[in-house]
DNA sequence: TTGCATCCTGACCGTATGGTCAGCTTTCAG
DNA sequence: CTGAAAGCTGACCATACGGTCAGGATGCAA
């Protein structure tokens, strides 16, 4: 009666129910936090059992990093728009507009990688002394030769980059507060695109990388 | 024996338990979240009993509320800078210094706040809709008026002051991340001026207020 | 059809935590 | 000096949480 899907095959039951698991557990860490989530609010969210969670993810420290790794993932990928540009207008801006798009459509994921970060990366620190010191040094790089290349002014690019991380994660992690100044309502279409331009052209203008 | 001060008088004590409990408070609930502190820790990091937590602050609510109204304080407070200004090169200079010592010599308080807000500010949600907004809505007609002026580009106020906010609160939130790209070794005081240098460069060339 | 691996779950457990309290000590006004 | 108010604290309690487990249900290969 209450089945309105045909009975599924394994396969599909693990992968719908981790993903469900992960999705809520998502949630739940980013309003929560790690200490202040609880298994049983992330079950219910996920429409399982407690018992039902622990058969996947053997520890509450097991689903967080799940999570975590998750989102690393993605803010990983959006380094590709840096890495095809051929200078800094192309690259910053699609940069700029990738993750502002990750703000926008995964705040839950971006809140729980700032939490992560701020209480000193217990799960990621090895993840950070590897693949991200790596990342960085690779667009500190690029950076520099657009420099050399008189394509922009000579800006630190690390500092650079904690700009463009801090700036465009702001619209995630403090959402809330951006949406209370807004007269508690989410920004709009038309407000996010003002956001981008606004921080595109702030930036590219600061660098010394505006076309005219 | 192990006194080295008189005796104290009773308003003595109150100040400086108040104070030691505070400062364990907040950087046990910056490091851990709300939900992730206890107060057994942050009495032993306070060197109090937990019951005198108690007798202090009636519960972890009522104390978490004390340290982030603290922190509210403080952060307000760096607007004064703006006010007293002539135009924007001084007022955002000044701002974006006052905010950066901040994040340097308040890194905990940071990170309470921004816990605070990426949980959706169950405790400062009135604050946040009265005195934050009022000193919002006065910044950007501030900034209004030197665009009017011709002191700077037309850029939209609200944006620009959320990339104030999130560049200097990023060397504090985001600390733990940027010593680990640094080496593992905390910003030196070269860094930190550089930090400042290059962010209000950036910005104020952005936004077309650079002097020359 | 059968046997088995996978999937599921209600009931349970040990522990850690926020909070309480009775009764002690210290300060200090009168 | 004295009594009351303020300050202090070890021991205690109820609860909530992460995690376990025995045993039932279900899909599936042979």
């Amino acid at each position: 009666m209450t089945e309105t899907t045909r009975p599924m095959r394994r396969q599909d039951i693990r992968r719908e129910n981790e993903k469900a698991i992960l999705l809520a557990a998502e949630k739940v860490f980013a309003e929560a936090g790690f200490g202040g989530a609880t298994m049983q609010l992330i079950a219910d969210l996920a429409g399982l059992p407690k018992a039902n969670l622990h058969y996947y993810f053997a520890t509450k420290e097991e689903l967080y990093r799940s999570v975590v790794q998750n989102i690393f993932e993605i803010w990983l990928q959006a380094a590709n728009c840096f890495d095809v540009a051929r200078g800094p207008i192309d690259g910053i801006s699609a940069y700029i507009d990738a993750k502002m798009e990750i703000s926008r459509r995964h705040p839950d994921g971006s809140k729980v990688w700032a939490s992560e970060v701020m209480h000193g990366a217990p799960v990621l620190q090895d993840y950070m002394e590897s693949t991200l010191r790596e990342w960085t040094d690779g667009r500190v790089a690029i950076v520099r030769r657009w420099i050399e290349e008189g394509k922009m002014d000579p800006v630190d690019p690390r500092h650079l980059l904690y700009m463009l991380w801090a700036t465009t994660q702001h619209y995630a992690d403090f959402g809330h507060q951006i949406e209370t100044l807004n007269g508690g309502k989410p920004l709009s279409d038309r407000q996010w695109r003002e956001a981008k331009e606004n921080i595109k052209r702030v930036i590219l203008t600061g660098i010394g990388a505006q076309p005219a």
